[in-house]
DNA sequence: ATTGACTCTGACATTAATGTCACGGTCTAT
DNA sequence: ATAGACCGTGACATTAATGTCAGAGTCAAT
């Protein structure tokens, strides 16, 4: 049964189409993070938007963020349920605090590799002319 | 013995200088990323400049960096054996490539977050006038 | 009705980073 | 030389995220 027009995903569908594994949308369930319906025999139904706020997940948690912290904000942000968020002003502020920071070090980190890279080259350049230049990719 | 002058460190100063725990110190020597040298006893002795790279250890360590993805270019950053180093310049390059995408992956995050908050406040003071539009902090 | 692909839950395993505890050695001051 | 603070190793515990496996139910097609 292919995902017909704007309808819902089992959870191996949704697993190919955001590339977290069935475990770990299970665990993401167990964690507050997403939450699917489910049929009269039990299966998850997840909604299409679903893939969307999957890909988020994972997104955080590769920038080392955890289910808890994602947890905290994630409802707002992914649902667009302005009025319930009121209250949770205060946690975004926080967030984009915290985001603001962690944007300065790896700025900071960026630099500094740049850097690297930079006198590597520069010294290469310096001592043999220019020999193996390339980029190899 | 108070640190004199540009001297060593004993596992427990640098803890202290770091915030690092002693046994997080200890790990990090196993995965090879800090390599003090040892006293007859066997106490571990560390340059001053171990308290800059344990710092940036940290720092990469909370981006979700593991030990081993640090180790990789870790050598290189610290100490400044740049000859030894041109091999490893694609690693940097890798490396640039996935900060880069972190940083724009915030920005994204960042800019949503804020269109979030203005939503909630535009939309607030839009019913309630001007009622609660403090800053709670 | 039977098969095969999919799902469910629950349990156990694993990896990374860290905590903690035990037991023993070291250093310094008294 | 004895105490107290520090350090050493090693073992076990823990947390987060994920893998894997087992046993059972579901669904679609034949």
């Amino acid at each position: 049964m292919q995902p017909k027009e704007g309808w819902t995903l089992k959870i191996g569908e949704l697993s190919k189409a955001t590339g977290a594994s069935i475990r770990s949308l299970r665990y993401y369930e167990k964690q507050g993070l997403i939450a699917p319906v489910r049929t009269e025999s039990g299966y998850r139904e997840y909604h299409k938007f679903a893939v969307e706020q999957v890909k988020t997940i994972r997104l955080y948690l590769n920038l080392g963020l955890s289910t808890e912290q994602i947890a905290g904000f994630l409802h707002c942000v992914l649902m667009n349920e302005e009025a319930f968020c009121r209250e949770v002003l205060p946690v975004y502020r926080q967030k984009l605090k915290e985001i603001d920071e962690q944007i300065q070090t790896l700025v900071r980190i960026r630099s500094n590799l740049e850097e690297r890279i930079q006198s590597i080259l520069s010294e290469r350049t310096d001592n043999e002319s220019t020999e193996g230049t390339n980029d190899e990719h």
